[in-house]
RNA sequence: GGGUCGGUGCCCGAGCGGCCAAUGGGAUCUGGCUGUAAACCAGACGGCUUUGCCUACGGGGGUUCAAAUCCCUCCCGGCCCA
């Protein structure tokens, strides 16, 4: 499948400086790159597509940078934000950049096995930090006005508010960025910079510089934001303001794929278009069973199970697909040990000894002790709203939880609410 | 530097000496319904040894029997002027 044809089903392109960029990508030769901002050390959900992007540009013969913004960092990126941001220190960014580095590693072909298609991991800091100010004005600012930098769309919401303002060292940030794709191009000759709808203006400082310092011509390709039904940015888990995260330590597998398993019907289409590299014919066929019967999520679950075989591997997967059934069956007494250790692989735990046991132990102080409370108030309302069980069952305020609760001699299983686990162990 | 307005709980935002752990909205959480959904309904939403106590309304100090509310000072932000 040409890479043309494939964007464009999957509806991947929002905006392009010139018609003829996707014809190229599929030509292949291309150097096209992106930039990731280190503030934090993990990688969220959010950027998965623009990791699957490059990915598929590599796949498809061209070359990817994937630029961490080391240097960029140290500024901030004001764009569609409305407050400024705090300041990252190089300590931070350095810890994050280490981070992003191990997790992109997993999604391109870093490998001189790759040839021309090798993937490339630049970090901005090494030209950012330290180019001279005054060439820095000369060279670059020199290019811009500040007329068209404050006619900005992604400044205009900081620059008309009345509470906040925007500093200078955000405002300077684009042409920072615009610098980055000039060195890029001069060092390697790199003519694409792909990125959000949210970088439009970011990009097209980029290839303006390109234009005007070089000489010669670049493009920028966006693809479209990622809004939920209710317009809110998808990426948050569960409603909540948690993001999810690619990182097993602070998004587990198997809390990823219920994430999944959760979206909005309305999603499932584009998620499995952005996402996934299902062929076109497959990602049809669940669109359409998304449609005539959505209560079986076949659309969300291909969409996990493919998202997370992606970003864990197919072990990780098979143990979130089991925990996953397992959760949902009635009663968890009659799961055989190997199995329960298998759901609750990825839910935190704790020990407990036998002697606490013995004489019941009150559902509020079980909550606490499971840090699936944050203070006995909170798991006094937990509680008292029916909140709480015990091996899938409810316990109330009037039970205890003692020795004939315990499975297979040493487990008891605590949840909290809909999908909050968390395993005990008796010794 | 001067003037002026403002800084309240996760967010927005009322309150402007006691009845304020602080109206209201949003977010969130729990329960019900359901498709492990959306919508909707109900409840909760600082902490604790919970008829009470403690900690909170940018920081510090003061006035008062009593302050988020008044005064002083410092810090931070907006706008206007220089």
């Amino acid at each position: 499948m040409e890479l043309r044809a494939d964007w464009e089903f999957r509806g991947l392109v929002h905006q392009a400086t010139d018609p003829l960029v996707l014809e190229r990508l599929s030509a292949g030769g291309v150097t096209a790159y992106i930039g990731f901002d280190p503030t934090a050390s993990s990688l969220h959900l959010g950027h998965l597509l623009q990791i699957c992007n490059l990915r598929r540009l590599q796949l498809a013969g061209n070359r990817p940078i994937a630029l961490a913004g080391g240097g960029t960092g140290l500024i901030g990126d004001p764009s569609f934000k409305d407050s400024e941001r705090p300041l990252l220190t190089r300590e931070q960014i350095d810890e994050n950049l280490e981070g992003i580095r191990a997790q992109l590693a997993r999604f391109l072909d870093f490998s001189p096995a790759a040839g021309s298609t090798q993937a490339l991991l630049l970090n901005n800091a090494d030209w950012l930090t330290t180019i001279p100010l005054t060439d820095f004005l000369r060279d670059v600012g020199k290019h811009f006005t500040v007329n068209q930098m404050i006619a900005k769309e992604a400044v205009k919401s900081r620059l008309e508010r009345e509470d906040v303002g925007l500093s200078f060292t955000e405002f300077s940030y684009t042409l920072l960025q615009a610098y980055d794709f000039l060195r890029l191009h001069l060092d390697h000759d790199c003519t694409l910079q792909l990125g959000g709808s949210d970088q439009w203006g970011n990009i097209t400082f980029g290839t303006e510089l390109v234009r005007k310092a070089a000489g010669r011509s670049a493009a920028g390709l966006t693809s479209p934001l990622l809004l939920r039904p209710d317009g809110r940015k998808f990426g948050k888990s569960d409603g909540g303001n948690e993001r999810v995260w690619l990182d097993a330590e602070r998004t587990s597998p198997f809390a990823l794929y219920q994430f999944l398993v959760n979206v909005d019907d309305v999603m499932v289409p584009t998620l499995l278009r952005f996402y996934t590299f299902l062929e076109h014919e497959e990602i049809l066929e669940l669109d359409q069973r998304t449609l005539e019967s959505p209560q079986e999520r076949a659309g969300q679950r291909a969409l996990a199970r493919a998202v997370v075989e992606l970003v864990h591997g197919a072990d990780a997967l098979a143990g979130a697909e089991r925990a996953s059934e397992a959760l949902f069956a009635p009663s968890i007494r009659d799961l055989d040990e190997a199995l329960l250790l298998q759901v609750t692989a990825d839910a935190p735990s704790s020990d407990i000894s036998l002697e606490e046991l013995r004489d019941g132990l009150d559902p509020v102080d079980l909550l606490v002790r499971c840090e699936l409370a944050g203070s006995r108030g909170e798991a006094r309302r937990f509680v008292e709203q029916g909140g709480c069980y015990v091996n899938n069952e409810r316990v109330g305020s009037e039970d205890r939880v003692g020795l004939g609760d315990v499975l297979h001699g040493r487990y008891l299983l605590v949840r909290r609410g809909r999908r909050d686990l968390h395993l005990v162990v008796v010794r």
